[in-house]
DNA sequence: GCCGTTTTCGGCCCGACTGTTTTCAGTCG
């Protein structure tokens, strides 16, 4: 179902995981993460290489590459199942915990044989952990904290895991003789950043092909229903799948329906209902004859009820309908109106591609700009320094222009430390052709002291744009405690643009922070954050996220030709 | 386990923060 190098991610990283925990040689831990890490972002199929090319890949050499081999051979890894052998998989599931790691799951495991999550809570509770070496009443906290925090996600799973899925299901079953339709609908088409369980749609006039065929699916785990209209399975991952097939007549109410939101749904049937309709998954019914008057597309049912086409990622109830009314839906901004990219990382800092890899791949995504914004010194990890910098913004200026004609600006991603203060004194700063400046560090500030860091940082006039304004990491960190209203003030007083971070778990502002800042007049960025070249797809995910925030293209830096882009770079009021 | 204009061994991302400690281990970015 994934892409062969996201399963072989996967493994290496269970395999790091496993080996952290039972004790073994910290490098070489992170030999194997780093490893995972290059290949979920290598470009080419790493099923289709071999033990030579395979060992082409950074951070990758001998014994890695043997394990890869092994692995498209055989379906295991020896080594793997050994170490799977000795350590349950519960216990790496408690190293999901925020503040619990590898060495304080080794000690549940051996000391208290804990080997879940529901167990650790259960030994909380029952007072077990009093006594245990390194485990003080504010580690229990914390870890009580950190599960609340996971399970806050309540089984939901990230748009891109839900996604993956979806296009799966979809590929299988248009292949299906019979099937005229296939699509994903619910609240994945609406672009919520979470999906609870996948709504596939179908349409054939016999729906068993088409539900033998979801049912024998090779990620099915459990048949949870299965009918003539409607089939729900539970994947092996926990993800629940429905499969619902319907008449090709009544495609477009019935995709209308199962796309919702519920709330949504709600308004346009009471609305059917005032106007002597009743609109059900099967089409627009004459109340009182019953008689069918349309259900084929979404735009007759929409129309049926005196509205324009809604687009999915509006249709929460959050005015959709009204402006619908008033003929003022936004034109919201697309994939396609993006024509740059403007905070993307290289292996010269925690990137694993090189900036001539990135920019052929930025190239080939038919970009027409493209900023490379490694992290500044003060991130120590990333040890960057003034002369590295300044030997890629050479070779940053020798490929200006040389790849199909793309544009290169040279930024930097600065760090914002405790007290608004960025890297890099002002004139070195403005050697810079763009800055993004984020929060990396200091999350559990209060809420004053973090208001005035982000508003001293939009102040700077070197920052243009906010890079992650929150910082929140879906289900592992909530987002700072921050007045976003006098941060949005603030940006648009300076001319400070806001990032829409797309990476599937952080889509940072989120959508309803998006819609407040709109009104403040601030201007955003919808930016990969890409720390390897498939990265760059992910902005589909901060599209979708501007579309649930009303964006327009107008409204999006990056969507601008590079000579606007430029001016606004300029003319930072402050500055 | 990986890697090499310090190259086949001996380094490896490094500093801050937190909580449990009485000098430091674990976690995180």
């Amino acid at each position: 179902m994934a892409r062969p190098n996201d399963e072989v991610e996967e493994l290496l990283q269970e395999y790091a995981d496993l080996l952290a925990i039972t004790g073994g040689d910290a490098f070489k831990v992170r030999s194997y993460e780093k490893a995972a890490r290059a290949i979920g972002g290598y470009h080419e199929d790493v099923s289709t290489l071999d033990g030579k090319a395979l060992r082409a890949i950074p951070g990758v050499g001998k014994s890695i590459a043997d394990k890869i081999v092994e692995y498209f051979a055989t379906g295991s890894v020896q080594a793997v199942e050994e170490v799977r052998a000795t350590m349950p998989a519960g216990v790496r599931e408690l190293i999901a915990i925020p503040t619990l790691g590898p060495k304080k799951a080794a000690v549940l495991h051996d000391d208290l044989g804990i080997t879940s999550v529901d167990q650790l809570v259960e030994a909380i509770e029952a007072e077990r952990l009093r006594g245990l070496k390194g485990f003080g009443p504010r580690t229990e906290e914390n870890i009580l904290h950190g599960v609340r925090l996971l399970r806050q996600a309540g089984g939901r799973v990230l748009l891109n895991v839900a996604l993956d899925v979806a296009d799966a299901v979809i590929a299988e079953l248009t292949a299906v003789t019979g099937c005229e339709r296939c699509v994903y609908a619910g609240s994945l088409r609406r672009f919520r950043e979470t999906i609870g369980d996948v709504d596939i749609l179908a349409a054939a006039k016999d729906s068993e092909p088409l539900m033998r065929a979801f049912r024998s699916m090779s990620f099915v785990d459990e048949v949870i229903a299965a009918g003539e209209k409607k089939t729900s399975v539970r994947t092996t991952k926990g993800l629940q799948v429905d499969l619902r097939v319907v008449p090709l007549d009544a495609w477009g109410a019935a995709l209308q329906y199962f796309t919702g939101s519920q709330a949504h749904n709600v308004r346009t049937r009471v609305m059917a209902v005032q106007a002597g309709l009743k609109l059900s998954e099967y089409g627009i019914f004459d109340a009182e004859t019953g008689a069918l008057i349309v259900s084929k597309t979404e735009e007759e049912v929409y129309h049926r009820l005196g509205l324009p086409w809604i687009p999915p990622p509006l249709r929460e109830d959050r005015g959709e309908i009204e402006a619908a009314l008033r003929g003022e839906l936004p034109e919201l901004v697309t994939e396609a109106d993006l024509r740059g990219d403007l905070h993307t990382h290289t292996d010269l800092t925690d990137g694993v591609a090189s900036l001539e890899d990135m920019v052929h791949a930025a190239a080939q995504r038919g970009l027409d700009y493209y900023a490379i914004t490694d992290h500044a010194p003060d991130m120590p990890m990333q040890r960057m320094s003034d002369e590295k910098v300044l030997a890629q913004r050479r070779r940053v200026r020798e490929l200006d222009g040389t790849v199909h004609g793309l544009r290169l600006l040279h930024g930097t991603e600065l760090n914002i430390g405790p007290d608004g203060d960025v890297d890099w004194p002002e004139d070195f700063l403005r050697g810079f052709d763009i800055r993004v400046a984020s929060i990396h560090s200091h999350f559990t500030q209060d809420r004053a002291t973090m208001t005035r860091r982000l508003v001293r940082a939009c102040e700077n006039p070197c920052v243009d744009i906010l890079g992650h304004p929150t910082a929140r990491l879906i289900g592992r960190r909530l987002p700072v405690d921050v007045d976003l209203a006098e941060v949005f003030r603030a940006c648009a007083r300076t001319g400070t643009a806001m990032e829409i971070n797309s990476a599937p778990d952080r889509l940072d502002l989120r959508d309803e922070d998006i819609l407040l800042a709109r009104r403040y007049g601030v201007m955003f960025a919808i930016n990969s954050d890409a720390h390897a070249e498939p990265h760059l797809d992910l902005v589909r995910y901060g599209v979708g996220t501007a579309q649930r925030g009303w964006l327009t293209a107008a409204d999006v830096i990056n969507t601008w030709p590079l000579r606007r882009l430029r001016t606004f770079l300029a003319h930072k009021p402050t500055r």
